[in-house]
DNA sequence: AACGGAACTTGATCCGGATCAAGTTCCGCC
DNA sequence: GGCGGAACTTGATCCGGATCAAGTTCCGTT
């Protein structure tokens, strides 16, 4: 994987209260999304397995909550990891999605800003981060690898931003099913279908509307032949002109 | 200024079809957002006025296009900017404010990947990317200042997207208002009031509502006495309690 | 294979905010 | 200082999606 690294502390998905305080402190491990331009090549899968060890999360299972201590960073070998800031009121903001060969475990002051969770069986490298840390601090390239993560990272939320922007249910749809497209395009698989990895309901929070919403959506999309479902956890795009037309409506 | 700086490629607040594709290339000036954690420095001031230029934008200006060729870099000295990437429907999608002392010009591939307005008249620093890049390139501290304008503008874009997220406008007006506040204490000036420098379409715009519903709000706090208003632009937060309340309903 | 709960779908109602439409205030400009 | 347009406010209507409420399908368990 593109190392993660080194020195850090940032990030937070939710508004809290002193969000532009210094956000940048001495040694802490980082990391939080994925780097799909920059596949882990053999080399840094090897260095990688040695320091790391493999972990296995079932369906729903939390892997960390925020504010614990953030001893390990996870590399995603397989399933799909949901990060989420929990909300006062008792909900939680779904911040993103992760993919296999997704980093995380974003750290700031030594404590994780969110919470990440399994969306489905979870298969990850659990890397202790002071080796890693160590690690990096002898790699000349590592200013790279951290940037690109973090050029990734905030792309990734612009893009939610955008999506939550969008006012009608079905164009955030829409976008959503592109953005998992494209994720999953850029991946290596490239089949015709899109996999539904998540939920309705993580969809909708991901979004911004109720699971009912999202299931209405989809269902008009099929309805009208733009999209059709194999199972409802895979889904064919018919008709993209149209696709991309409710996107932006 | 907190150098922007160096190779990197990335962001683009909207989502565009590849979004996912290689994010990071070589060469090509960098920044969008602000650093307030870690004010400019006098030595940076200095260095900063030898290759920089005083520009000058009036009210409604546009600074820069998406798609530009990304020559320089600017970091504002007074007045507020508003970047945004233009919708294909023919609206635009507000990103961002920036304040005094916020770096912006984010470039990927030698091109902005958002537009720039004067939200105010405005006065710059306009900095010759090239140069600028040069002398990154001998800063050993480049990486760490790179990195501090990226976990920034990370922070704020994901605050961003939370903001988007709630629901209910009042929520929405409330986190903006906390942002500004926020914003406006880390600049130095500690008054009792909030300035709101952009216009209430501006507002609307970027939290993701009609310039109509904003004055309503706007209105609703000021008749709940949670807020006071001493002209359009100046607010007085009377009840923080209820204020805070109100974020997360 | 049958059970039971969770996820999902579908329907009906309600409400907040978009939208349309006037006013009103503000501000740049002559 | 007065003119004119833009920004803002306020009001009325309409509509999409939240919410509540059943069903229905799926899936893990026994």
């Amino acid at each position: 994987m593109r190392p993660a690294t080194m020195t850090s502390r940032h990030n937070g998905q939710s508004y809290d209260k002193q969000p532009l305080g210094p956000m940048f402190i001495a040694p802490s491990i980082w990391s939080a999304g994925a780097n799909p331009g920059h596949p882990l090549n053999a080399e840094d899968r090897a260095k990688l397995a040695l320091i790391a060890t493999i972990t296995r999360f079932g369906k729903g299972e939390t892997i960390y909550k925020k504010g614990d201590k953030a001893a390990f960073v996870y590399n995603i070998i397989s399933g799909t990891v949901k990060t989420y800031q929990p909300l006062p009121e008792g909900g939680r903001f779904l911040s993103g999605f992760l993919f296999p060969n997704d980093l995380f475990g974003l750290a700031e002051d030594g404590a994780f800003v969110n919470a990440a969770e399994a969306a489905t069986d979870v298969t990850v490298y659990k890397i202790p981060a002071a080796p890693l840390e160590a690690r990096l601090r002898h790699n000349p390239t590592l200013d790279f690898q951290v940037i690109c993560k973090l050029c990734h990272d905030l792309r990734a939320a612009q893009r939610h931003a955008f999506v939550l922007s969008r006012h009608r249910a079905v164009s955030k749809i829409c976008l959503f099913l592109q953005m998992l497209e494209v994720a999953q395009e850029t991946a290596g698989n490239m089949p015709k279908q899109i996999y539904l990895s998540m939920s309705r309901s993580d969809i909708g929070a991901y979004v911004g509307i109720s699971p009912e919403a999202v299931s209405r959506c989809l269902r008009k999309l099929t309805d009208q032949k733009i999209v059709r479902f194999k199972d409802r956890r895979h889904v064919e795009v018919l008709d993209r002109q149209a696709l991309e037309a409710l996107t932006s409506e």
